[in-house]
DNA sequence: AATGAATGAGCATTCATTCAT
DNA sequence: CATGAATGAATGCTCATTCAT
């Protein structure tokens, strides 16, 4: 499920690679991805050195972020998939994803630029999620909540329109569920 | 009704500083604003000091080019909302902005990151697209096109996140198209 | 008397630190307070990291040699005053400051160019210094050596004057004793 | 429009030169020699290029200001020596050179760090200082003004660092005119 | 001749990464 | 293993000087 075979890890070092994931989390979303490495090592009460002992590289904690988070997301996906008739499912999985979104935009763009198979372990995570999506989009689609000629793309493309249109508002809840009745009401078949 | 009264400028100070606001916008929409200032200048055939003589300061080169696409949008926005019914005008509009916005939040945050009161340049032409935006709504809403209950943050709001999701997706038209038919389905009145 | 509680400071980083301030001090002093950073840095064996690392600024830096030259004087002339009888300790500590001081003029100017409170971490030594200073002067005054009507300012003017006169010489002894001679036959009382 | 002569230009480049060197003077000795040139120019009223069409370098600027400095003062002093009794001669003259030379130091020094035979033009003026002030001393000592054991290098480098004390002091009078009477008593034959 | 735009070497400072303690 | 001092390439910006207008 998670991850694979790495070493054991003993007792502190694991909390302390925990540390640091919660701490750039909460940093790169709330503050961008240029916080110093030493400011993040700080904040997680640890020093640098040990920072990069954890993550070889500034780029590799971006990575390791962006896979818990969507290792989060697949996992929650999952059971709402199942503990939900078709329907529900996928407006709640809609809600659930994009939630979840908000600011991962700032560091995937990050992530990108570093260029090459940068995705070898996001690939993962996200064909997991993908998948899931489809199935979510599928059944939809078949049960008449979704208009039949959204593609997948087009699906993922909405999450990320939906996420970025709740960003861009405060945090009263009134106008963010008038997004969701918007995009709700746009996607039903005419 | 944009600018008054700026120096004459010479003829090829002009064309640099021209340039050096093309450039920078390719630039800083498709790279990122983490772009060196001296790339920008040679990729715009001037040396750094003709950078720095046009724009005191990095953000103040991205202010300037923040300014220029503001003023366009509002220019523009302004000539369709004045030749088009107002139910057309609406979704004209909605999709020139939507258009003309793509890769503008990645340095919008970059500005706003910089404190105070940057939005000096930026509030005028700000205020004026947001007016037309309201004129507009509100136009569309009168007239039964748009949903009643959407106030302007949140129009706003999905204009930014429709923006978003079309950076998603390729550039193939159909699955752009099929978004802003989601989104216009989503307005309309119940 | 002098610091209080530092940071303990490993041994080669405090090593560092004396090496970069005594670079710093020799070369601000022969050469003035233009000589880039990195060079400093290079002389003393570090990288231009470390030096910032020591001292945040260049303009930090130079406080730090003017604090310890200061703290210097003011170390020394305390206990000259305390070993030697007033009139002696008059003129002892005339000379140790003159011969002290050489050189200090060029930066201090530079650091006041630099505004508000750089003073800081120079009030205290200076203080503790011109209250050394007063006290000289009122001895030398009570057992007549030195002409009643000297204010405090006129005494330390006279000894940045004196430190100018003899930066205008060579490093032959009597010129400079000749000075001295001068200066000294001038304080007597009438 | 011309057609006659070259006059007027010439009078217009003389005035231009003039205006610099006095904003230049004023600059240099109230702000230091670090003052960027265009900023000179412009006070001066002219462009950057005016200004380095009559000094072809920033030193070169800084050399004619020292120049003329140096020409006044000799002048003054020809004038002065030539209108006093020696005694009298001596101590106006003394009076004189110190009050010209506040702030001069500081960029003498600039002047010297540039290296090799700058001191070309200033050679001439200098001299003549020179043997105006070794005449005034010779005349002073014969006459018993001033102990016959002072040099002219000590006389000189007196000057110096009176103008230095006097610029450690406030504009009051009376504390500047205490700093003579030490000097002038202790210049005194035993 | 005057102007001021253009130039680019030079400088202070930052920050990801390495390595001695 | 953890620490944080050291490193140095990279970046934004300045300013003396040149050159097109």
């Amino acid at each position: 499920m998670s991850g694979a075979s790495e070493r054991p890890l003993r007792a502190d070092a694991a909390r302390n690679r925990a540390r640091l994931l919660d701490v750039a989390t909460e940093v790169f979303t709330t503050r961008g991805v240029g916080v110093p490495t030493e400011e993040i090592a700080r904040s997680a009460g640890v020093g640098v050195g040990t920072l990069f002992r954890h993550f070889p590289t500034k780029e590799a904690l971006l990575e390791a972020v962006m896979v818990r988070r969507l290792e989060d997301i697949a996992a929650r996906t999952e059971r709402l998939a199942a503990d939900a008739a078709p329907g529900e499912a996928f407006t709640a999985c809609f809600r659930l994803v994009v939630e979840l979104s908000v600011g991962k935009n700032e560091f995937a763009r990050a992530l990108a630029a570093a260029g090459v198979d940068v995705h070898a372990s996001l690939r993962g995570p996200t064909e997991q999620i993908q998948t899931r999506l489809a199935e979510l989009l599928a059944g939809a689609q078949r049960t008449g909540t979704v208009r039949p000629d959204l593609g997948l793309a087009e699906f993922i493309a909405l999450l990320a329109g939906t996420g970025r249109a709740l960003e861009q508002l405060g945090p009263e809840p009134e106008p963010r569920e008038r997004i969701f009745q918007v995009v709700f009401d746009g996607l039903r078949p005419r």
